[in-house]
This record gives structure tokens, C-alpha cells and sequence, in this order.
DNA sequence: GTCTATATTATGATAGAC
DNA sequence: GTCTATCATAATATAGAC
């Protein structure tokens, strides 16, 4: 429902029953705090680039730690759903073409949603119960999943057999890097990684680098 | 000289005339710079972890910023000079032992000094003066460095062919994100990643992953 | 060179009108 | 549900004593 839709009662506010507003300060939320570390995002900042007043940030979310909350709440749902999206495909595949789709689709869902990583980063760097509440909530059983994935490809001969804790941020930081700094990538080489097109090109590399065979067969 | 030895001359002030002070808030600033970027750091913060005034930071370094600066020079200078200190071992080696020391030799650096690579996520995601400074004067010509180096190891076949970029950030993130999540990766797996073992076993694994000879011989 | 005290501005949160 | 106005606190920078 639009502004316009409202017209018709002009001694009313505009009023917003379909979480538009409060969805809307979620996102932005999250892009604030992921460029600017929750100490650095301030909630007024947040408001304006939202465009709604700053008071709405406590009527919807009560404080800024909550609203820290629901932000990454929000990005590892979406996450977690992609995963579930592509697990049916893996289930029929053998362990290389599953591993390499596994990372694929690693690689893009860091470059389209590039505030997932730099999130983890702003917090991951010291404890905090921040990191102590991300960890329970969303980070223990990811890393689970990718480690157990890794352990497979190892085992089966697809990558080197080096201690896997080194491997899961090998990959980690492989797939992701080239998006935690764009403004950086495109300002030494004049490319923006953000594209769908240098996504998908990272993908390639980051799969290519990963999986090499003798004759570096594609999936 | 410590405090105490001060003991003698109880009518001074305790001075300083060796820069100290001006190098404790100097690193202490690097790393809180690092930890909670340029917005989320305080000051006050800064200098109370270092054990001094807060009114020295504008003695010292007349403002904010221009503390960044000094910090973020600091770094990258003891970057320069670890790379000038082993380049002429560099000149008597082959192209693959070559690259393997300057890889092992970045990540040990990165895994020493984590501050350097939390300080460019905190600035490389968006475009800044501060991006701007750093591209200019550091960013530059070590991304010239690094990026020649790895084009010659894929013309002599010892890296898959991806584009130069995409490879350079592989590296990049390969040889850094253990180091720059540091508490996340303690958290997840017990292990402390910023140790001088650990540090080691990430080296030699980046090094394993990125040069897979059929004997996966080791430098 | 270092410290204490303070001026000024910014920030998170709240109260109350519509 | 949204806005304006404001309070209390925190942060950068400065002035001045030692």
C-alpha cells in the first residue's frame, strides 16, 4: 500500500500496518552497522538513509543493540534459506560437483549480500557478547556445515590435506575478500566486484583455484 | 625507563623525552583504530588504554584524524621494511621458491601484526579520504608488488590462470581472515589463530592449497 | 610533556502531539 | 505508526596549571 493510497483520509498520518517502515530501517541497519561496526553506525545516521525519523528506531526495535539483533538475524535467515533452496540439488550429486556447487553458491551470496562478511568481521575480531550471542545463534552451525563439507573433499581427494580449521577460513576468506572491500578493489583496479558479472567471475576463480584437476574441468 | 625510576626527582613531572609515550599511543591507537574503525573509536579510549591523558592525543598528534594517519603509517612501514628485508633473498631463487617465502612471509606478517589487514576491511568498504590517503600513499604500489609477483607464478604455471584480480584477493583474503577473526575463530574451534604455531600452520597451509605440485613439496 | 577542567557538539533514548 | 522537541550523557577538542 502506498502513500497515495491515503488520499482519501487527509486528517490522518501516513500509516504503515505491512512492516514497510520497519523493514526498510532493518536493512539499513544492517549496511550501517556492517560499514561501521555497531559502535561506529550511529542510529540517527541510520534514520536518515532510512528516511524516516529517528524515533521510530526505538517504537520499532526499542534500542540499538536490538535493532544490532534483528539486523543479523535477518541476514543469516536469509543465508540459512538459501542454503535450504540448494540443498535438495546436492543430495543427487557426487562429492565434486557437490563441493564445487556448495562453493559457488558460497561466493555469490557473499558478493550479493557483502554485509554479511563485513559484519562478521567488525564483530568477529574481539569477544564480545555480541559475537558470544552470533555465535550460538547462527555461527556455530554454519561453520559446522562448511567444515563437515570440507572434511568430504579432503577425504575424497579434492583438496589438499591440510588441518581443516585452516581450510574453513582458506575458503573463507577466498570466497570473500575481493566484496568485505570493493570501495578498496575498485579504486587500485578500476574494477567494481559487486557486479553480477565479477561475482560470477569470482566464483569461476575461487572454484577453479580451489578444485584443480589436471585438466581444471569445470562444473 | 620506567616510572620508578623517576623516584629520585619527586618535585617533576614524569617527561619523556624519547618518544615513548608518543609510540604507546601510537600503537594503542592502531589498534583501536583497527578494532572498532575511525567513528567507533574514542579517544578518550585510546588514551586511557595506553596509560596517558587524553589531552596528550592533541599534544602529540593535534586531532583525530591526523592520528589515524600516523597510526595507519606506522603499520605500513613496518610492512615496507619486512618486505625490503628479505627481498634480496628473493633475487637468488627460482619463481616458485620465490613465491612460496613471499607468501609464507605475508601471512606470517598479517597473522603478527592482525591490526593492518582489520584496518583496510574498515576502510576498503567504502569510499572515503581516508580510502583515498591510503590508496595513494601504501595501497598502491604493494598491490603493484603483489599482483606482478602472482602474474609471474601463473605464466610459470605454478597458479591456475584466473584473472590477475580475482587472484590477488584470493591470496589476500586466504592468507588474512583467519588472523582478522580472530576471536570468532577462538570461539568457534578453540583455537587461538594469533599464536606463532598456529600462525605457522597457516602459512604452510595457504602454501599447500596454493601450490599443489603432484608431490605437494614443501620450501 | 603531562595533567585537570571545561567548552561544544553529537548521540541514544524519551515524551508528547497528531 | 509517525513526527517534533528535548533530556541526559558521551565525545572531541581546547585552555591553562604544573
Amino acid at each position: 500500500m502506498s502513500k497515495k493510497d491515503q488520499k482519501s483520509s487527509p486528517r490522518q498520518l501516513v500509516v504503515n500496518d505491512n512492516n514497510q517502515t520497519k523493514e526498510k530501517i532493518l536493512t539499513t541497519a544492517l549496511i550501517t552497522f556492517a560499514d561501521y561496526g555497531f559502535d561506529g553506525a550511529k542510529t540517527r545516521d541510520i534514520a536518515d538513509k532510512a528516511g524516516v525519523n529517528q524515533g521510530l528506531i526505538t517504537y520499532h526495535f526499542k534500542n540499538k543493540e536490538n535493532l544490532w539483533r534483528e539486523a543479523v538475524g535477518y541476514i543469516f535467515q536469509l543465508l540459512q534459506d538459501s542454503y535450504d533452496e540448494i540443498s535438495h540439488l546436492l543430495k543427487d550429486l557426487d562429492s565434486e560437483a557437490s563441493a564445487r556447487i556448495s562453493i559457488r553458491h558460497y561466493v555469490r551470496f557473499v558478493g550479493h549480500h557483502p554485509e554479511l562478511m563485513r559484519l562478521m568481521i567488525q564483530e568477529g575480531a574481539r569477544d564480545s557478547d555480541r559475537l558470544a550471542w552470533l555465535t550460538e545463534n547462527y555461527l556455530g552451525p554454519l561453520f559446522e556445515r562448511q567444515r563437515n563439507m570440507l572434511e568430504q573433499a579432503v577425504s575424497d581427494r579434492l583438496l589438499p590435506n591440510v588441518p581443516t580449521v585452516h581450510l574453513c577460513y582458506i575458503v573463507i576468506g577466498a570466497a570473500s575478500s575481493i566484496f568485505s572491500v570493493s570501495a578498496e578493489v575498485e579504486k587500485l583496479t578500476g574494477l567494481n566486484p559487486l557486479t553480477e558479472d565479477a561475482i560470477n567471475a569470482h566464483a569461476d576463480a575461487v572454484v577453479d583455484m580451489l578444485f584443480r584437476g589436471p585438466e581444471n574441468k569445470r562444473m
